[in-house]
DNA sequence: GGCAGCCGCGCG
DNA sequence: AAAGCGCGCGGCTGCC
């Protein structure tokens, strides 16, 4: 008999499985059978472990006391089908409100793998677990699944992020079996109905070496990650997880109706935008197309203008803004602003983004991957909510559901003060010791007069010229960046006396810079304040390598404060629903915001102080209360 | 029809 | 000598 029919065949209501039923179907015969099926049972029976799998409470509960005197931590993994009522979702067996968790998988070492069936048995049964050591591959998800599903575990270790701050790359459990093991482990059942009220042996067997691998591969990775002295980067992202699972799952709150209405708006725009550009551009030149405008630029500018035109790197004329606003007046610069603005908007922001909300909840449930930059940012996706415009119109439909408020607090140049702690550029320090604003202390370093006497414009310059020279800006770039970014006219010149003196000023930041490249030049890469190591390949690293300890550590300090933010809160009814590198957004019961503010403000102080010890704190959190994300701003 | 690279652009 | 960085997403384009 083939495994074709193994399915069907297989009993219906097995104490557990027999070591035995490893053997039967013996050479691969069978054409629709994946290579990948059989490999999971093999790797087992090569490994002498048997899978247990528990469908009564009686047996539940003998093998969790058997669990729970393990000493060492247990390898978890969980499967989860479909909701029902949602079997096209495309985050439906995904995003816990449109799943229900089916599989419970547990392996602490030795001969027997367990699985518990969630559909037989109630998850109450399982708490013991929970206070134990637990690692998982991608934890958040499994911890996001047990969460909804009313469990709570304490103590959660993930393979994807130790491998995270050993290679800086999310790597699949696949990937790493494969790497770290010599494994072949079959991926192929992954999206398998596990809502069938008989799971086939193949998906046991599945769902069994996933934990089994789970903890073989942890052992592998923490004796490599205290080698190399990573294992604090991978606990700082570890001890974030319970937050971001929370975040994830908590979504957050979002006005469909006026997004409608402003979406209606912003296509009434397009629509005349449209037509006022097709008046200079002809009907037959497509203005979302990047080439077909280059090709009309070289068509109808004129020698001298395109010779001055900037180009990209594969050598197109630029059909960007920034270049076209250099060539002030032309006819087609305000046409084809409004034009693209409404489209970015309508494309990303507009039906693309309300799709995302969870029918279920009603709320947008974000993506946020811990590890997911090189530098140990957080990334977000699907959607993306840490760029959504900061158009005060479109931040409002972030608003609170009734009775409640939005507290948002973010981190004051957090990366100047970075760049001063880990520089130790002493006039850097002594300005944030002071309680001073940098920007204006280095506008009076550029423009060579008194803090007191900065104006305004001199300010918003110096907004430039710190953040673009933080990174190794040339003359060239900053001009050009001080005029797309902050709007302030400067000319080559300026730009240059700027540079000057900014090191003058912050001599100690010039040295570190240097000391910085010359590293980077002997070793091939860097470290952040936590120890995340960036390599690099030959050639173009400078301003990422100037970049990354300083973006680096203010991430580790979001992450340090994340771990914090459970403990601050308690007692307070807060939800976190939002991150944006250096801003949190809560969302409050409305008469718990000034609680919260105050709450918010000293657990993110004290996340600094976890990095930076040493750091000035002073003006460094601000939060505020609102009915949106722009009224809290 | 799916996919990858390029480009532009939203945010920090 | 000179060099801002980090993302995700959507449209277009060329390729398979």
């Amino acid at each position: 008999m083939g495994t074709r029919n193994r399915q069907t065949s297989f009993p219906a209501s097995p104490p557990f499985i027999q070591e035995s039923l490893f053997d039967g179907n013996g050479r691969g015969m069978v054409p629709r059978s994946p290579a990948g099926q059989r490999q999971a049972r093999e790797i087992l029976k090569n490994r002498g472990i048997a899978i247990k799998y528990i469908r009564t409470a009686k047996r539940a509960r003998q093998v969790i006391e058997l669990l729970c005197k393990i000493s060492g931590p247990l390898g978890l993994d969980t499967e989860t089908a479909r909701a029902q009522g949602f079997p096209a979702h495309p985050q439906a067996g995904l995003e816990p409100h449109l799943s229900s968790l089916r599989l419970v998988q547990l392996y602490g070492g030795g001969r027997h793998v367990y699985l518990f069936d969630l559909f037989t048995l109630p998850l109450d049964l399982l708490a013991p677990l929970w206070r134990r050591p637990l690692i998982a591959h991608n934890a958040v998800f499994d911890l996001k699944q047990l969460r909804h599903a009313g469990a709570v575990p304490r103590r959660l270790g993930c393979t994807l992020l130790m491998a995270n701050a050993l290679t800086g790359r999310r790597t699949g459990l696949a990937d790493l079996a494969r790497e770290y093991l010599g494994w072949e482990i079959p991926k192929d059942l992954q999206t398998s109905n596990w809502s069938a009220p008989q799971l086939s042996f193949e998906q046991l067997a599945y769902a069994a070496l996933d934990a089994v691998a789970v903890l073989n591969l942890y052992h592998e990775l923490k004796t490599r990650l205290k080698a190399r002295r990573l294992a604090g980067v991978y606990t700082r992202m570890r001890d974030a997880q319970a937050a971001i699972a929370a975040l994830e799952l908590n979504g957050i709150h979002f006005d469909r109706p006026g997004h409608a209405a402003l979406l209606d708006q912003w296509q009434r725009t397009q629509t005349a935008a449209r037509g006022n550009l097709a008046r200079i551009l002809g009907p037959h030149v497509n203005p979302d197309s990047g080439g077909q405008l280059s090709r009309w630029l070289a068509d109808n500018l004129d020698a001298r203008t395109l010779a001055q035109w900037p180009v990209t790197p594969h050598g197109q004329l630029r059909t960007n803004l920034a270049s076209l606003k250099r060539f002030t007046g032309h006819p087609l610069v305000a046409p084809l602003s409004q034009y693209k603005d409404t489209t970015k908007m309508i494309s990303t922001f507009g039906t693309a983004f309300a799709e995302h909300i969870n029918p279920v909840t009603r709320r947008i449930h974000a993506s946020f991957r811990l590890g997911g930059t090189s530098t140990g940012r957080l990334a977000c996706a699907a959607p993306n909510i840490q760029n959504p415009p900061r158009d005060l119109q479109f931040r409002a439909l972030f608003k609170a559901p009734p009775g409640r408020v939005i507290v948002v607090a973010d981190y004051g140049q957090i990366e100047l003060r970075v760049a001063a702690l880990v520089s130790g550029d002493a006039n850097m320090l002594k300005a944030y010791a002071a309680g001073l604003d940098l920007h204006r202390k280095t506008a009076a370093a550029v423009a060579g007069v008194a803090t007191s006497q900065v104006t305004p414009e001199q300010r918003q310059a110096a907004k430039a010229v710190n953040f673009g020279l933080l990174y190794g800006q040339g003359a060239k770039g900053l001009a050009r960046y001080a005029r797309a970014q902050y709007g302030v006219a400067m000319s080559l010149t300026q730009a240059e006396q700027a540079r000057r003196a900014f090191f003058r000023a912050y001599p100690g930041l010039q040295r570190w810079q240097q000391d910085t490249i010359r590293e980077v030049r002997r070793t091939g890469c860097i470290a952040t304040p936590d120890g995340r190591v960036r390599r690099f390949k030959a050639g173009r690293v400078y301003s990422e390598a100037l970049n990354t300890p300083i973006q680096g550590g203010a991430a580790e300090v979001l992450l340090a404060t994340l771990s914090l933010l459970e403990s601050h809160l308690a007692g307070i009814d807060a939800l976190l629903v939002n991150l944006i590198h250096d801003e949190i957004v809560l969302e409050v019961a409305r008469e718990d915001g000034t609680r919260a503010c105050r709450a918010l403000e000293e657990a993110m102080i004290a996340g600094m102080k976890t990095v930076f010890p040493r750091a000035d704190t002073r003006g460094l959190v601000e939060a505020a209360v609102g009915d949106s994300w722009a009224e809290a701003k």
